[in-house]
Formats: C-alpha cells, structure tokens, sequence
DNA sequence: CAACAGTACTATTTAACATAGAACAGTTAA
DNA sequence: TTAACTGTTCTATGTTAAATAGTACTGTTG
C-alpha cells in the first residue's frame, strides 16, 4: 500500500502525501477510512515515526485527512482540500512549464508531457 | 541585467542559471558574449564569488556558457545545451504535472497554466 | 488497567546552500 | 615586465531543511 523512495531526492514526509492522494484518487482510500497509525506505518517502512507524523500532519493541514487524538487519522471528504494547496500545484505547474520553455522545449512538447502525466497509469 | 531574490527558497545559483536563459532568450545574450566575471557580477549582486561560481560551473557543463582560462566565460551556440538539461526540465514538468492533478487539477486547467507559462511577457 | 492512538518536546546527524578568505594559474594591456 | 584582470581550487564556517532518536505526555478502546 505505501512505500518509499529512499534514493529519492524528494522527502518522505512528501512522497507520503503523493502515495496518499493516489490511494484516494484510485479509490482504494476513501472518505472515513481510517489511516494507518503513525508508530505502525513507521515502522513497515523503516522510518523515524516523526517523519509519519510530520507527512500526517501536513496532510491535515491541507485537508486531506483529519485526525481525532486517540482515535487516529481518517480521510477527509473528496472536497476539503485547502485551496492553497491547490494553488501551490498550480503554481509549482507554471514555474516548471516556464523553465521547460527557457530550455527551449516548445509549447507542443510540454503540452504532450502534461497530457501524458494526466494519462499516466 | 542581472538581479536576484534573496527572499525566494530557488538558490540563488539557479536564479542566475535561469536570468541567463532569459537574456539568451530575449537576444540581450547572444552567442559569444562575454558574461560579467565572477568577482564583478558577485559585488554587483553582493553575493558571494564562490555562489556565482558555482553557477558558472552548472551552466558550463549544461553548454550553455564556455569557459576560458584567464579570459572569461563566454555564451555557447544556441545548440549546445545539453540533453540531459533538457530531460531534466521536462521530468520536472512532468512531475508537476502529475502533482496537480492528484490534488485535483483537471487537464484543462494544467493546460491552461502550461500555455500562460509559455506566454508569460 | 493495558494497549493502542496522537502530541510535544529536545537533541543529534546529514546534506544543501551560502559565505569567508586565501592561494594558485592563465590572459591582457599599460 | 608588471599590474590588473580572468578562472580555479581549497579549507573552514554558518544556516537551514530533512530525518533520526528518545522520552514523556494525553486521549481512546477493550
């Protein structure tokens, strides 16, 4: 269900929010499902539970998930997601597209990878 | 000419490493131009020599400037860039991409962002 | 109550970014 | 030739983000 990249240049606490939003979006993580506990998802993939903790409570903090102490963390509706996070892709998006262009990659070119990217899987 | 955010999270190597591209871009750089020393642009910007270095070091190996010992660095051909720097802004491209539609961004609107990016002054 | 949940600390390590300063070598022009 | 410029290399230091390590606390569940 979750796993990591540890060569990766990209943090864990971020590739957790990406596998999560995955999980979501392919339905295998839905509304109410209750997420795996900080300690346990720690310690199947071999990290300190600070970085879980770390990864879940920016989730929280975008909307993606919410949290009930004791209890544990759950998915949030399909529709809480801050829209500052949505910006913040958003922007990531423009930023990457215009470095593409000073590389001279054409508008043709990144239009494609786009497209693929939404295709991809 | 030159000028740098010191505000911004983007280091500032690689705001210079963009900067160029954009005065290459816009025909204010052209093929065979002198680039400022590395001393000169690092008291303009009150940067470190080391940091402007650095960056002179990066867009060397990416071909975009050419060094000469004793003489300066100066701007490549325009077909010099490397490949590699190429794949890498569009797997950049296309890691965005891919990030804003998990966080719910529909193809129109990624598109939409792509093109202004390509449109951007 | 025991075992599980999250929370909140402080301390440490590692790597990237940037700065600081010195020393060395090649080029150019007075 | 020498002074003033070029780039190059090196070591050391400060800062910050990311991750680890360990401890201790509170709330929930069975």
């Amino acid at each position: 269900m979750y796993m990591i990249d540890i060569k990766s240049r990209v943090p864990i606490y971020e590739q957790l929010k990406n596998r999560t939003l995955e999980l979501i979006m392919a339905g295998i993580l839905a509304s109410g499902d209750k997420m795996p506990s900080v300690r346990s998802l720690a310690g199947d993939l071999g990290v300190n539970p600070n970085t879980i903790q770390k990864a879940y409570q920016d989730m929280e903090k975008e909307g993606i998930i919410y949290t009930v102490a004791g209890r544990g963390s759950f998915v949030s509706e399909n529709q809480t997601i801050n829209e500052s996070s949505i910006r913040n892709a958003i922007e990531k998006l423009e930023k990457s597209a215009y470095e593409a262009r000073l590389y001279g990659v054409t508008i043709e070119k990144a239009t494609l990878v786009v497209k693929q990217a939404f295709e991809r899987e």
